[in-house]
DNA sequence: CGACCTATGTATAAATA
DNA sequence: TTATTTATACATAGGTC
């Protein structure tokens, strides 16, 4: 975008850089703020400059929810399925699956 | 974009709100991406669609190092400064600070 | 540095297949 | 319901101050 288009590589230039992680980074959050809004999406967003700020954001049920039910999603139970696997779409699909937590 | 500008609020319509929520998630995944490459940014993103479907993607230290470093970032700990802070930020713009583990 | 300015490249809302 | 098309709205690279 912008007055010339630009390769995905790392931006050599510091001063190039901080301007663009600036400018994205705000892009990226106004998107996700976004995409929860319009689709009911619970979402999580960290993100660490290359100097080591930090900036997030979280919808709003809120970052630790977020990353504790991302922490469940990853695990497997014993008897419970995972969220993320193919049976468990089948089963939402299906109508017999409505909720995992 | 689009057609048409729409608001941001709960897109009601569900067969809609899943047709955006496909096409605005994969563009979210390619901005994160390309910030985290161009920038040199160390970033996570985590989303539950509303059917509670998770996706997710993470810069090239891994998913699991972001989210401890997160936490990390937002404890205080004695005697170690949180890179979250302004006086964090004062020192690395100062020079006197370089890495914050 | 952050704020503003535009020419361009992208993302995407609706419609359609 | 998923893929493609296309008109528009939006994001943003490079400049300026």
């Amino acid at each position: 975008m912008g007055r010339g288009k630009i390769a995905i590589e790392r931006i050599d230039n510091t001063t190039n850089r901080q301007v663009t992680f600036s400018k994205r980074r705000g892009g990226l959050m106004k998107k996700a703020r976004e995409l929860a809004i319009l689709c009911d999406a619970d979402l999580a967003l960290i993100v660490f400059s290359s100097t080591g700020r930090l900036y997030d954001f979280a919808s709003s049920s809120g970052m630790e929810a977020i990353l504790e039910r991302y922490q469940e999603a990853k695990e497997e139970h014993c008897g419970v399925l995972n969220p993320t696997s193919e049976i468990s779409d089948y089963l939402r699909l299906s109508g017999i699956l409505y909720f995992i937590s």
